[in-house]
RNA sequence: CGGGGAGUGGCGCAGCCUGGUAGCGCAUCUGUUUUGGGAACAGAGGGUCGCAGGUUCGAAUCCUGUCUCCCCGACCA
């Protein structure tokens, strides 16, 4: 056991609180207590436990994943944080594949018109359009320019929000009959949202996405297919990103608007809130209604089809800094880190250099041949000028799984120095560098890039499964306790009637005066035991309640 | 969108109240000395102080407007 078991958590008394607290579950700061190292010099000036907001935007600094733009809520995303985006994207894009689903691409503009059509969805998107009502600039006079009057659209196009109606448009032209059915498509596509309050990854503006659509026969078609979805999402989350979640039924006042059936897959961040990382729709007739989706069935007469529509974002990417980030930045799992390896020659400006280059390109190319995770190993031999040990630090913001410095003792010992980003620190506080042979080191990465995907998620999912509090029985239980574990209570599991309607609404205000909502209702959950914590009535489910992003 | 805070070299900040030659730390570049763990010393480069107006002999500083970011709230597939 390491000195600090949990130093993916930071130690600081103010967590201590919920020890002293009755209710089960709370003991996300237990193990924390005693043998922590003090002494070590973090990559980062920004604590988690500190200032947890404060810590998240250094980490998307000091990890140089993206940068403001001076767009309000848009980010300019850099090649390290790219990088991982395209490693989702592939991975994901096998896995929807894989289902049997084909890419497209529908424009970014769709007309007025057409988005009017879904009632409940033009109530939930309407307040935050982008909506282009010019195609033509001309000179103010005054050296700047301003959209020309009489270059008008007649018809305004919004930008999209998401694209279920144009998609539906499409599809009602590519359904006939009941042998086109399921119809199975994504795009990958940008989308804009015009939020309030924006946060890089979590909320901007404008976020790069990939949303499913898809168009069934009947309703068990669809809804199969819906949760056959969320399951590509959570494995996914869980097998490529690491991130531990809990999937789940949205309850009625979360529901994608014209949606009849909204699922979510919720993570837990480190500071114990929640994160929606993906979502999957069973829309019922809704969107093929009033886009005139419709085939004609094997008895000759017309329906309309069943659909669903899915999507993940590269709000994923906010999960992973918060899930996995440390007080050294970012620690990327393996299978979506741009460059697993990282090896970093100890320059010296010297004539000894050339050798120990070739040293490192006999070790790159050793560890470049083998494969990790069912993939190529993704190694990169760093030979920017600058210190090793300097750079060292840039690698580990960055979050490599892996990184080998190779000076020129290791040279002559045919040895490496190696350094695993998710156990950085040794007793000492210094980094725990280990010094294997070249081959040994050379064939122990695949198990090792392995090893670290592994314990990253097992982390997490400890985490996750030490900070779910289940056996609140009461309403003022629940303010309790959330009165006494102001800092990061996590999550609570409770039994609930399932209130409809008016009933619903007065417990989302209930919980909203507590800051909760609920996240979803837990596929697989433990069979309900007792009464509603809210209405008193006979449970017949339980939810998950949590403060959210 | 409401309340609060903030925008000054790449990053982090001081200066503003009380207008008068734009500063500090880190980073960068050059040189020297170092060399197995985030080097030291010396020198140098880099900013029309978010933007636009206004007041003034003179504005980073005062006034007005505006844009962007952060925190809280409202909102949020």
């Amino acid at each position: 056991m390491r000195p600090c078991a949990s130093r993916w958590l930071p130690c600081k008394r103010s967590w201590t609180n919920s020890a002293n607290s009755p209710l089960p579950g709370s003991r996300i700061t237990s193990e924390l207590n005693g043998n922590f190292v003090s002494n070590i010099r973090h990559a980062l000036t920004a604590r988690r436990a500190d200032d947890f907001a404060a810590w998240y935007q250094e980490v998307i600094s000091a990890a140089d994943m993206a940068e403001e733009s001076g767009v309000r809520g848009c980010m300019v995303i850099k090649p390290w944080g790219y990088g991982i985006w395209e490693r989702i994207q592939r991975l994901m894009d096998d896995r929807i594949k894989a289902t049997g689903h084909d890419n497209c691409y529908f424009p970014i503009f769709i007309p007025l018109a057409n988005f009017e059509r879904e009632a409940a969805h033009v109530e939930g998107f309407a307040k935050e359009m982008a909506v282009v009502t010019h195609h033509r600039l001309i000179a103010d006079g005054k050296g700047g320019l301003i959209p020309d009057p009489d270059a008008k659209l007649e018809e305004p196009l919004v930008v999209r929000p998401t694209s279920e109606t144009i998609i539906g448009d499409a599809m009602a032209r590519w359904v006939q009959s009941w042998r086109d059915l399921p119809l199975l498509t994504n795009q990958w596509a940008n989308v804009v949202r015009w939020e309030m309050r924006t946060r890089m990854f979590l909320r901007t503006s404008e976020f790069l996405w990939q949303e499913g659509h898809t168009a069934h026969e009947t309703a068990d078609d669809a809804k199969d297919h819906t949760l056959r979805m969320l399951e590509v999402y959570r494995a996914c989350a869980e097998d490529d990103l690491a991130l531990p979640v809990i999937a789940g039924e949205k309850p009625e006042n979360e529901r994608f608007p014209g949606a009849v059936e909204t699922w979510s897959i919720e993570a837990m961040m480190q500071d114990g809130k929640a994160l929606q990382a993906g979502t999957s729709h069973y829309l019922g007739t809704n969107f093929a209604k009033a886009s005139g989706i419709q085939y004609q069935d094997r008895e000759g007469s017309q329906q309309y089809c069943h659909t669903t529509s899915w999507g993940t974002s590269t709000r994923l990417i906010g999960g992973i800094i918060m899930v996995h980030g440390d007080d050294d930045g970012l620690r990327v799992p393996p299978r979506i880190a741009p460059h697993q390896v990282i090896i970093l020659p100890m320059l010296r400006d010297k004539s000894e250099d050339e050798a120990l280059l070739a040293y490192c390109e006999e070790l790159r190319a050793m560890i470049a041949g083998q494969q990790a995770l069912g993939e190529n190993i993704r190694v990169l031999l760093d030979k920017k000028p600058g210190k090793a040990a300097a750079k060292r630090w840039d690698w580990v913001r960055k979050g490599a799984p892996i990184i080998l410095e190779i000076g020129g003792r290791d040279m002559e010992n045919g040895t490496v120095s190696m350094l695993r980003r998710d156990q950085l620190w040794s007793a000492d506080g210094k980094p725990a560098f280990e010094t294997p042979s070249r081959e040994q080191a050379a064939a122990a990465m695949p198990a090792l890039l392995d090893a670290v995907q592994k314990a990253l998620f097992d982390q997490a999912a400890e985490r996750r499964d030490a900070n779910i509090t289940r056996g609140v029985g009461s309403l003022t239980e629940l303010e309790t306790f959330y009165a006494e574990n102001q800092t990061y209570p996590g999550w609570v599991e409770v039994e609930w009637s399932k209130p409809s309607g008016a009933a619903l609404e007065r417990v989302v205000e209930t919980l909203k005066a507590l800051k909760l909502t609920i996240r979803n209702v837990p596929i697989g959950a433990e069979p309900v035991t007792g009464a509603c914590i809210f209405t008193g009535a006979p449970a017949v489910e339980r939810i998950i309640v949590a403060r959210a992003y």
